[in-house]
DNA sequence: ATGACAGTTCCAAACTGA
C-alpha cells in the first residue's frame, strides 16, 4: 500500500540544528516536512544541504525569530500562498502554503502569546483569529488539505504532565483553547488526538528542570486534516527519539501517514 | 515571584521562546 508521510517540527534555530534535521529526515524519510523557528533570514536556509539528501524547499525567514518552510522529497512543491491573508504589513514569517504529492499543505507557527496579558497575548489571539478565517476557506475543500505546526496550544489539560506550574501561560489559556475549539469545529481533525484518545502524547519538552528526563512534556504541534483527507488518515507519532539527541530541539517531530490510495 | 536552558545577535548582554 502506497503511504505518504507528512511531519511537522519545530526545529528552534535551523542553523544550529542542521545536523540533527539531516538525521532525522535521513531516519524517518518524510514525504513533506514543515519546519518552524528557523531562526535565520533565507540566505542562511540550507538549500543545498538538503537536495543533497533529496529534499526541495520552500522557505520563508526572518533574522532571529520565527520562520518556517516546507521541505518535499522527489518532488518540488507548488508554493501557493506566503503570509495569511490580513498579515500582508506584518513582518513576522509564520505561515507558508504549498501543493505537493496531491495533498495542500499550511506549515504554520502561532505566536507564543506570553508574557499574558499584555501585547504578545494579543498578537497571538489576533493572529489566530486570522488563521480561523483562512482556515475556514480550505476547510470545505474537495482537496485534501493539512493544517501542521506548532500552534503553541496546549488544547486541553490531558495534553499537559500537569498544569501547575502552566496555569498563567498563554498556552492553556482559556481564549488560546478557545480559539483552537473553534478552529476544529469548523470540521478539522486533530490526526493525533483522533487516533489515540486515550494516549498521553508531547511533543515538547522544554530545557529547563530535566523536564525530558522526567517526560514532563505538553502537545502544542498539531496536524489538522480537513474532512477530503480525513479518511486517508492511516497512522500518526510523534518521533521522541530525535529529543533524546544531543543539541536536540525542545520540540520532537510530529507525524501522519496516509493511505494514498484513498485519494482523489 | 523568580529562574531554570538554549539560540540569536553589529561578539556579548539582552532578547525571545514555551
Amino acid at each position: 500500500m502506497k503511504t505518504l508521510k507528512i511531519a511537522t517540527f519545530n526545529v528552534n534555530g535551523i542553523r544550529a540544528r542542521l545536523p540533527n534535521l539531516l538525521a532525522w529526515l535521513e531516519r524517518e524519510r518524510p514525504d513533506i516536512a514543515c519546519l518552524q523557528e528557523l531562526k535565520a533570514v533565507d540566505r542562511y536556509f540550507p538549500k543545498a544541504d538538503l537536495e543533497a539528501i533529496g529534499y526541495a524547499s520552500l522557505f520563508m525567514g526572518q533574522a532571529s525569530w520565527n520562520g518556517v518552510a516546507i521541505l518535499v522529497r522527489d518532488a518540488e512543491p507548488l508554493e501557493v500562498r506566503r503570509g495569511l491573508p490580513g498579515t500582508e504589513g506584518d513582518p513576522q514569517s509564520r505561515y507558508l502554503e504549498a501543493a505537493a504529492h496531491g495533498v495542500l499543505v499550511g506549515c504554520l507557527y502561532l505566536p507564543n502569546g506570553n508574557p499574558q496579558p499584555g501585547p504578545k497575548f494579543d498578537y497571538k489571539l489576533a493572529w489566530f483569529e486570522r488563521l480561523i478565517e483562512h482556515a475556514a476557506t480550505l476547510q470545505g475543500s474537495d482537496h485534501p488539505v493539512v493544517l501542521a505546526g506548532d500552534y503553541n496550544v496546549v488544547p486541553t489539560d490531558f495534553d499537559i504532565y500537569n498544569t501547575r506550574s502552566w496555569l498563567k501561560d498563554a498556552l492553556l489559556q482559556p481564549q488560546s483553547r478557545e480559539c483552537y475549539q473553534r478552529l476544529l469545529q469548523q470540521g478539522w481533525t486533530d490526526a493525533l488526538r483522533h487516533l489515540y484518545p486515550n494516549d498521553r502524547i508531547y511533543t515538547f519538552w522544554d530545557y529547563f528542570r530535566q523536564h525530558w528526563q522526567k517526560n514532563a512534556g505538553l502537545r502544542i504541534d498539531h496536524l489538522l486534516l480537513n474532512p477530503t483527507l480525513k479518511p486517508c488518515l492511516k497512522n500518526a507519532g510523534v518521533d521522541a527519539w530525535v529529543r533524546n539527541e544531543a543539541h536536540a530541539s525542545d520540540h520532537a517531530p510530529t507525524w501522519i501517514e496516509l493511505n494514498t490510495r484513498k485519494l482523489k
